[in-house]
DNA sequence: TTGTATGCGTTATCAC
DNA sequence: GTGATAACGCATACAA
């Protein structure tokens, strides 16, 4: 079943030397123009294929990296692997998926294969973004980036989606839509990103001069559960319905839709609502159809392994946080023309 | 940044020839005691990690295999993916996951980069088990498992999802519940998935001595729209509302349960649900919960994973079509206990 | 029991 | 312009 046609058996097929092919091939060398046609004419016929694993014992350089997960099944994992396996693979490097499971066991027999393999570098992921992946970076002798993932060490690089830029983005909508009496219904507190976002939220209001209403910043779970709970808790309240929320993700703006359309409140009419994520099965099934910001997940994906990249190559990289931009997605929910 | 110990650096500072490092570290040979213990201290000593490349290159094979999808965003591929690579790591192997992205250059790039990484095996994926890739098979020269994907070359081996028996068995489990009048809202009939489906619920129907109520056999989209749509349709039906649906998937459900209970109907009383994929954060948030067929897809992708161990092993396996049993997840939309 | 030599498939350094 | 030859890191048949 195999087909280890060699470099020796194109150079007896051929009738020159192993090294003459290896020149013919790689273009290095000075080498006849008719023995150099010739050789690639056999090496296609005979359908060889370098050995990679040779090629990399040699260089020592692998062109592969890996991935390490702790959570392969999340929903933002998806993008964001997609996202570094395009960067990378256009760049010929080939990318080792490992999924962890927060076993640390496991952990540590993904990061001995793929250190055994040789991967010219690491890439980190995690479920939530300020997750911090219990492992000494350093030791591993290999450069690492961290996507969506942060790390205490001293000099890591991580990649982050910009939460607050993107809260205070979706609030200026808002706002430039007239709307004045803006809550927010965010995720649990413990999430850095849900404090991140309230940041967001509230640099917008205060440069409008504005301020987030009595009793209406709110924080519960990532459910449509608590969204439809809230949207109860902003129904009744004494402050009176907000003109707009901003909800800390598609789930909860979902079910907030869902609490505010029973209760008999018109959306956008009395109330605008704009979310995060853009997960689009969600998003777009909503009625009316949300206003979400779009972490870039994908994006984010890309400049971790471009990142990782520059850093195999041997340029410097300016270590710390870098955010990615996010994008605001104009759907119904807030009563904007679709292109504004 | 590199940390290269080699096994000759480990021969030298033990004192002892690299041939005897080799077998002490492996077990392999007669050796003494005291010199394999020296051996093995000084080497953990050293952190010496043999190099996999050295190593592939040498026995041939290279313990990495490779995924091969045209859908990575999918979010079927994800359980799948998530199931090869816990089955192929537990067993020592590393996979490269390649997403073609429905392009065919961009496939041929990754093949050709795989098989000069000199992989095992390759597991191709799909976006819907319909699916053919082209791409010749057998020229590849290594095993290949098609995992939620068909292929129509001889020999081939596929492990698809068994959407008849789930079904079967969904419908059955209705009319276990006592419901008689059952309609079928399916997804395209393009997809061979819903064909499958629809004669798995004629199937038990028919066993049972029932037969699809008039006009109850409904086929549209993937979407909640088209269940909200099918639910207007089954209300507004001439031939009276089915006391029970089953549903093409969770998303055409919660668009079905919307558009049911927005139209003053009680679910599970008047009518229940039942439906397919058991996407959790659509079932589990539907009013009622959905009880639905879980396509058991990360099982069905450990099956893979082990079918193409036994191929790169020699193993012979028997060629065709291998379907996973599904699993029904009882929640509330039915009305039954929820252990049942 | 231990060490020497050879090969795995390539590339690169040198002679010729 | 072309071809031996020595690495790359490791395993193994064979010799000692």
């Amino acid at each position: 079943m195999r087909t280890p046609v060699t470099i020796r058996n194109v150079a007896t097929e051929a009738g020159v030397s192993i090294s003459t092919v290896s020149k013919a091939l790689n273009g290095t060398g000075h080498i006849g123009a008719k023995t150099r046609e010739h050789v690639i004419a056999v090496a296609n016929r005979l359908g060889f294929r370098p050995n990679d694993l040779a090629q990399s014992l040699h260089r020592g350089r692998s062109f592969s990296v890996g991935i390490l997960s702790n959570d392969i099944y999340g929903r933002f994992t998806l993008p964001i692997v997609g996202g570094i396996e395009e960067a990378l693979s256009d760049n010929r490097v080939s990318v080792f998926l490992c999924n962890a499971a927060d076993d640390l066991e496991r952990q540590k027999r993904h990061l001995d294969a793929l250190l055994a393999k040789r991967i010219d570098g690491l890439i980190l992921t995690a479920r939530r973004t300020d997750y911090l992946a219990p492992l000494d970076i350093a030791a591993l002798g290999i450069p690492v980036v961290h996507a969506y993932a942060q790390s205490a060490a001293p000099g890591a690089i991580c990649i982050l989606p910009d939460d607050e830029g993107g809260a205070y983005d979706a609030t200026r909508h808002l706002i430039a839509l007239g709307r004045k009496r803006i809550a927010h219904v965010g995720g649990p507190q413990s999430f850095e990103a849900t404090r991140l976002r309230q940041a967001g939220y509230r640099a917008a209001l205060k440069e409008a001069g504005l301020a987030p209403p009595p009793d209406s910043e709110l924080f519960g779970a990532w459910s449509e559960e608590w969204g439809r709970d809230a949207a109860r808790r902003l129904i009744d309240g004494k402050a009176g319905l907000p003109d707009a929320i901003v909800c800390g993700s598609d789930q909860i703006a979902r079910g907030m839709a869902d609490g505010l359309r029973e209760g008999g409140i018109d959306m956008p009419g009395q109330t605008a609502l704009v979310s995060f994520d853009n997960w689009d099965v969600i998003a777009a099934a909503t009625r009316p159809a949300l206003t979400t910001v779009d972490p870039n997940l994908k994006e984010l994906g890309a400049q971790a392994g471009l990142t990782l990249l520059s850093l195999i190559e041997g340029k410097d990289v300016k270590p710390g946080i870098r955010r990615v931009p996010s994008k605001l997605i104009i759907r119904r929910s807030c009563g904007s023309p679709d292109r504004s």
